[in-house]
DNA sequence: CCTTCTCTATGCGCATTCTCGTCGTCGAAG
DNA sequence: CTTCGACGACGAGAATGCGCATAGAGAAGG
């Protein structure tokens, strides 16, 4: 789940950031309205939140651009008027919410939740599961064959983003970028390293995490 | 819990704004019917008490407003006049519950409590409870194994909001919102320093309240 | 003015995570 | 079938950064 703010102010843009990174999202975040406009445009982001001033390029343009250009990411417009005149413009421009400041973060959030469940269709999953390992995101409790494990934060990150994908083979690029928030590879084997103790703790028989030789990882629905 | 008081006398609106955070509600003040209908347009309260006679837009009228957008948060009217058709007219408009000035504040506070209790259906739990630590928001008492502990406001409030949310993790952004009533983070480490006297006070041997690293605080429940 | 409570600042300790090095395994080609 | 090369596995040590505790300053209340 990857979120993309678009904030000039510095403070609420690394407050905003934080926050959703300590929800488990992960967060990236543009200065102005080209730089936003230009990283939306070249991922995939599961939302967006933007704030309606910008300089360069103001919140409004970017989202029209962006609806232009076909692209149906949820977003969720922040500002500092709370006329209705402006909450209308923003759902016109093809905005999905709309929010001023100042706010809480806990309805940032909540809305940012209802916004990524709505576009998915499907809820939001709080709990993956595959064969007989689980992981709840909200707790993060994770179990093997019904036991409790103890799983440090990188392995719990890595195992719900295999989970997430289980039976499909995930790429060493892909999981550097979407559990080590890296954009290139840094020539490190740290996906080995953490491969290998989430095995020892999730898969000590070596039968659910398989690897694919020169791609990545599978997690093996089955067992 | 988060209350919007709408009252013109600043001394007023002062000393129950004040009286409900010593309680443990957010409490927010608009000083003019405008102001409070525009706050309780864009902000979810729990509750919100709202003096008759207010400048620009009295309190009725504001009610009706609130009503005709489909708002149902619980209204308590203040007013200097008691007579029988203020009240009258007051709870046509949509207002919950009545108080004439002057009042005692704790009867304001049983008003709003059973106002809130009767809105979210299920009653507000006075006492909250994990594992043999108990506390009473009502009596402000806490115990730990049975024995009474001394909390200062700002650790009872942090351990309320912990009891609220026993065994899911609370990330440090929540607890600076919900528990200082910052939007922003300011940079500090208050809540770490709370953490550690809580701690000292109510979990000596440090098997209640966990860290979950890069994240916030987690309440476990057994034990 | 004194007390009580809360926030800021600092250094330390430790958990987590990364780097490195070696060993093992797989696959292809001769 | 054997050999060679490359990639992956995994353990041990090192570095980073987070969280903890403490003390002192500051604010609020009596």
């Amino acid at each position: 789940m990857r979120i993309l703010v678009v904030e000039d102010d510095s403070k609420i843009a690394c407050f905003v950031v934080r926050g959703l990174k300590q929800s488990g999202y992960a967060a990236d975040h543009a200065p102005d309205g080209e730089t936003g406009l230009a990283l939306a445009d070249s991922t995939d982001y599961d939302a967006m939140i933007v704030d309606v001033m910008l300089p360069q390029l103001d919140g409004i343009s970017l989202v029209k651009r962006l609806r232009a250009a076909r692209r149906v990411t949820p977003v969720l417009f922040l500002s500092a008027k709370s006329s209705v005149d402006d909450r209308i413009r923003g759902l016109q421009a093809g905005g999905d919410d709309y929010l001023t400041k100042p706010f809480a973060f806990s309805e940032l959030l909540a809305r940012v939740h209802a916004l990524i469940r709505r576009a998915s269709q499907s809820p939001e999953a709080t709990r993956l599961a595959c064969g007989d390992v689980t992981l709840d995101l909200v707790t993060r409790e994770v179990t093997r064959a019904g036991k409790a494990v103890d799983l440090q934060p990188r392995e719990f990150t890595l195992l719900a983003f295999l989970l997430r994908h289980a039976g499909r083979p995930v790429s060493k690029t892909m999981i550097l970028e979407h559990v080590w928030d890296y954009s290139f590879d840094p020539q490190t084997n740290v996906v080995d390293v953490v491969i290998s103790r989430l095995r020892a703790k999730v898969d000590p028989d070596h039968t659910r995490l398989e690897t694919v030789r020169g791609v990545g990882y599978v997690l093996r629905p089955h067992v």
